[in-house]
DNA sequence: AAGCCTGTGGCAAGCGGTTGCCAAAAGTTG
DNA sequence: CAACTTTTGGCAACCGCTTGCCACAGGCTT
């Protein structure tokens, strides 16, 4: 009892005399000053406890009117911004959210990355980006590493097993974009149709020998593309070329071209643009005409399709939407609301954009 | 004294019968297992104070190597991460830098996002990411608001005024990026040698009339451009065109594209990319011949301007770079070094990349 | 007017670390 | 072997905020 009258009377000088005390306590002027204001010195200001303010700022409907303007002014006068950290050490939470991205690079990701900030800032919760680096290891270890400091995780295009997720799941709320799970909720592009609608485009213009240029093997979606691609290809009895894997990056392009044009496929349909774009330009590059002597499909419709040359015909897919759905779906996990069951699964509609780098197949 | 030995004895029992306790303790028997281990069960585990525990972490070579290994040997047995919000209480650091771009749309900036994600993860550093929307008011809201949530900030073409920008640095480390600052370090893009160049290569190609289409009125590094423009094609003493300003965007380049032709000018060079690849679009649809009837000079060389049609002669730099410069600037501010001052200025060297939007003027 | 609510706001105990200070232990030296 | 120095590691006081609990004041009821 002895020591908290003391400690009381100085938060209590502090506040009061804070300039006078400044002269000999610190050697700049400033010093003092500058030092954020804390919720103590709101407290001080306003003339309550800091449990008051905390409550003011928090629940306003739980204290008195006018002890609540008096507060806000203080407030507001000190210029006070509550510390985050300190929120979150009681709270237990941090009131941001990590997005893992396989590769930053890659502009398909910034639509997810650009509709999840829309949404997230909507929320007054922080985005902290990851780039995993397409590989399983780093995403593991930011899961991880990262437990303590966001509240939930959005997956862009997963690497880890279904085991590995179902862990992870286990412990830390998170949702999954293109990356079927039963463990967590997901937002999937709907490429088994986009898949269908690609061939169906491909054959009304009287191809007959179509081929599939594949992504990363650990990508559930390439898996998934490859899949539809040749059930459905096999039905309509076309002649079915898989060639790959390839880095879903422009610069592979260039061998995915060649080895394209030796399948004597007149159409593709490629993993994604990135990699459909490097195509173009190789094609181009050998004097293969697009689309005279060769189609080519590619997906998701990232930025630079429309005016590549010759514009890709591409799967488009509303992704920055995807990119809000999935933060909503997450903050759904993260404040549970009475009743309704939060949303396990999200399917994004897809739609052919056909644009000129697809046409009639040769003779 | 009274109260210690009951403390003490009690987070003992803790440690030697958690199990035991929990049947009792918690309804479920996960709940307390599940529950992220803190510093106080590492502690236990290895049989030595938090502050140990602590200081094995932070500083190694402080505690003796035996008890150093029987700590990190609890710590991995728990999967202990210490909480970086209990970190930074104390600290008063955060170990995060935020990241304001004006716009996330942008692929200019995703070099410059990328290039500082790079930098930060090297350092352990998170980063936050946020889109400020061309606005000067979002802007100071995030700097502000965020000034407890982020050890340092990266002002990508700050659109604030000299006055905000001074204000700020006062109390805030950050660096700014392509907006010159006398109060706080920058990064810039050499941007006068730049449009000389590109002066240059329109002048050698025969060009006489030439026009600069501007972007935003507030961005520093447009008005820039646009001055060392006017110097230069006034030196050189060619006929001199100005339009815009026009938001630096692809959709903007239809009305920039036939606003440029109006001028007569032969020869254009463009605020950036963004802009150029729009006015190329619209070009082509008008029956505009790029280069043959008029020659386009974009800026940044961003994504997709080596593949648009035609590819865009555009002015280079390294922007992935400046991105992890700035960060090194800022990571030097935050720990300054004993001794050496930190750099408060990089320029980043630029070239023209010469592509096929420009050409021999017509006649 | 006594007895009850109810609304309001203070107290103090955390949340999970860090760190200055100090005592005990270990190592050195003459 | 005593005296002294250096390590080593524990204690406890924070860091800034939240929140359960409780006391008190004022308005109501009867």
């Amino acid at each position: 009892m002895a020591v908290r009258p003391a400690s009381k009377e100085r938060s209590t000088a502090m506040a009061d005399q804070g300039a006078a005390e400044t002269a000999k306590g610190a050697p700049t002027r400033d010093a003092r000053p500058d030092r954020p204001p804390t919720i103590r010195d709101v407290a001080a200001l306003a003339g309550v406890a800091t449990s008051t303010v905390s409550r003011a700022l928090a629940r306003p409907d739980r204290v008195n009117p006018r002890t609540r303007v008096r507060i806000e002014e203080a407030a507001a006068e000190l210029n006070y911004v509550p510390s985050s950290q300190a929120r979150g050490l009681s709270s237990g939470r941090t009131n941001a959210v990590a997005v893992l991205v396989p590769d930053i690079t890659n502009p398909f990701y910034f639509d997810i990355i650009r509709g999840a900030q829309h949404q997230l800032k909507a929320a007054g919760v922080t985005q902290l980006l990851v780039d995993t680096e397409e590989s399983s290891e780093m995403e593991l270890d930011a899961l991880h590493k990262m437990r303590k400091s966001a509240d939930g995780f959005i997956l862009a295009a997963s690497r880890l097993t279904d085991a590995q997720l179902a862990e992870v799941s286990r412990t830390q709320p998170l949702v999954t974009f293109n990356r079927a799970s039963t463990s967590a909720p997901t937002v999937m592009i709907d490429t088994p149709s986009a898949i269908i609608q690609a061939l169906e485009h491909l054959a009304s213009l009287g191809h007959h020998k179509v081929c599939y240029v594949a992504g990363p093997p650990t990508s559930w979606s390439n898996q998934m593309r490859w899949k539809v691609f040749e059930e459905d290809a096999t039905r309509r009895g076309m002649e079915v070329h898989r060639i790959g894997p390839y880095t879903p990056k422009t610069t592979s392009g260039a061998a995915a071209a060649d080895a394209a044009v030796r399948t004597g496929a007149t159409g593709c349909i490629v993993f994604n643009d990135l990699l459909a774009i490097g195509m173009l330009q190789r094609l181009q590059a050998r004097g293969i005409r697009v689309p005279a002597d060769m189609s080519i499909i590619g997906s998701d419709d990232i930025f630079g399709a429309d005016f590549c040359n010759p514009p890709l015909t591409t799967i488009s897919s509303p992704i920055e939407q995807a990119g809000r759905v999935a933060v909503s779906m997450l903050l759904a996990q993260l404040n549970p609301l009475s009743g309704s069951a939060s949303r396990q699964l999200a399917v994004m509609p897809t739609h052919l954009t056909i644009r000129e780098s697809t046409g009639p197949a040769p003779q």
